[in-house]
DNA sequence: CAACTTTTGGCAAACGCTTGCCGCTTTGGT
DNA sequence: ACCAAAGCGGCAAGCGTTTGCCAAAAGTTG
């Protein structure tokens, strides 16, 4: 019975029956509680006890007002629904509660415009923000790291704190994979355009292959989500390469499906390289090659350099750039080219 | 340059600087943005214009201080990185966002104790909690309801407002569509003792498996992971039965790869229909058959019927119950019953 | 035109906490 | 034994909103 109809009847406890219970200071309590040493040992005990018998529980609204920061910081990822960012998720989730923080997730649908909407609208609500893949502009980067603290993951600029996936440093390794396997025409399929490491991976694909006498061909953009694969597919075919580096696992794995669909076999007839390693990628069929990286570490060490940022101890050592390394994980979707 | 360094300058405006370029008092200024219809019209549209030069952003913090709603709504999962909670993640999201509230995502790891601790701790952080695939128990959740606004996903109970997902309909359906393939030994893989929904799978599986005079057989619990496919697969295989009906599509796609490690051919030799209908079962090898069910719309669901409770306008109407139909996806996993 | 009712805006009191400042006790040094 | 310093607790002023209450202005009615 005791649900929505009988509830909002006893308020909560509150700093001051605590304080009236421990026969103090709320100024006392507060202190006790938050910033122990500032108190007499027996004063905090009393009061600590106080606090438990109660059930004590501040209020982070009031607190936020009062103090200035909110304990929580804000994750912004283009689609929450793309696997890579699940681990983004978990790693910052794990260490923000780690450091006493709530995250706050934001879907920005893969729109800058939104993104910079959330870091204005948020910007009471959060002492900080972490931007996954962001779509800002290196400008709106600079403005909103000028009001705020910000962490961008995979979106290098000079304006921010910056964690990177290291992918260039694994489509080289891809490379190599696959010209030892004998291929000679591969094609970078690519992500979408808004995006930076799109841009970052294709150009050192371009680079790379350049260099090695590849003869290389480029499709995209595409939405990075399996359904766009059967598109990516068919124009992946159509170049006449025997090998594609493809811009993330859900793509390739959509191109998976689509190529068997088609009668073109992998890796037999084609080799598909993905990247990110995401959750799939090892039991898809064939199990994919791909470019793998710490994704969960690299949500760890942004918050770590976020809260860095935020806590004044730590405002010397703030490290801008962090690169996470990658390496590629061979699995069944890359063979030898077909002679 | 203008980033960590330089920042913490301008502090925001806040609703005395919108009063005052407008040439009101602060309490027009706070009717006419979130109670229009309280002033005049031409005061507001002053107003507005006011707030909108300065950029200027309601503190949420001081808002809920003084209202007593925070505006967002928390949801708890058991584990942010089971894709089966994406879509609840998803959903929850998309709601809450078209009705102005905020989300905060809490992974419960499994343990109802750190649940319990969340919605206490969060009690005054937010307005409501969804609570998905919740680990308490009934007392539990009844002490919870009785002082805050939840509703449970996949966790009936007569103490809060319920999404079910009707997976009971369709183990019948997975039932009959395994006999109609020759089938009479399934065995039911089992998932966390500690969920409901397994209890209630299992439950389902034995009433219906025994009426249709089925030889069955129980193993588990199993943590709800691919990792542990390898244990169910082999304990399944140890039943001698030809199929298996297992808690979810995680666990199922894990003894899948396990299967076909150990030469035990599915469909041939065995058929596995799995639940939820997660991202990646299609695409698996071979492709899971599997209980499907519109989870994302559930997560949807949730959050209106925690919306209508929050709102004394549909105090009335608040349902309890909402149940979402499920049905069989069949796919490549289930096959004739080896002769 | 008087007597009301509505509409509209302002005043000021919360909301629950933090924190700068002050002053009383202890403590320690000489 | 005296004085400075350190330790400790309390006072009270905010933090940025919302909202109950009131009064002035405007509109309505007979």
């Amino acid at each position: 019975m005791a649900d929505a109809k009988a509830r909002a009847t006893a308020a909560p406890p509150t700093i001051r029956d605590v304080a009236e219970l421990a026969g103090v200071a709320t100024s006392t309590v507060s202190r006790a509680l938050s910033n122990p040493g500032r108190v007499n040992r027996v004063t905090r005990e009393r009061v600590e006890q106080a606090a438990a018998s109660l059930n004590y529980v501040p209020s982070s609204q009031a607190r936020g007002l009062s103090s200035g920061r909110t304990n929580a910081i804000a994750l912004l990822v283009p689609d929450v629904t793309n696997p890579f960012y699940f681990d983004i998720i978990r790693g910052t989730q794990n260490q923000l509660k780690a450091a006493g923080y709530t995250q706050l997730l934001v879907d920005t649908e893969e729109s800058a415009e939104m993104e910079a909407d959330t870091l204005r609208k948020m910007q009471r609500t959060a002492d900080g923000f972490i931007l996954a893949a962001s779509r800002l502009t290196d400008a709106q980067i600079l403005e909103a790291a000028s009001t705020q603290a910000i962490v961008t993951i995979n979106r290098s600029s000079a304006n921010a704190p910056t964690v990177m996936i290291d992918t260039p440093g694994a489509v080289v390794q891809a490379l190599e994979h696959l010209t030892s396997l004998g291929h000679s025409k591969i094609c970078y399929v690519g992500g979408p355009a808004s995006s930076w490491s799109n841009a970052k991976r294709w150009k050192t694909f371009e680079d790379e292959s350049r260099e090695r006498g590849l003869i290389t061909s480029h499709v995209g953009p595409f939405t990075p989500k399996t359904t766009s694969g059967a598109a990516a597919a068919d124009a992946a075919a159509r170049t006449g390469a025997t090998a594609c580096i493809v811009f993330n696992d859900l793509l390739a794995i959509g191109m998976l499906q689509r190529l068997r669909e088609r009668g073109i076999r992998v890796p037999e007839d084609m080799s598909i390289v993905g990247c990110d390693d995401i959750f799939g990628a090892d039991f898809c069929n064939p199990p994919l090659t791909t470019i793998a990286s710490p994704i969960e570490q690299a949500g760890r060490v942004a918050v770590s350099m976020l809260l860095a940022q935020l806590d004044p101890l730590h405002a010397g050592s703030t490290r801008r750039l962090a690169v996470m390394p990658t390496h590629l994980t061979v699995r069944g979707s890359t063979g030898p080219a077909p002679s």
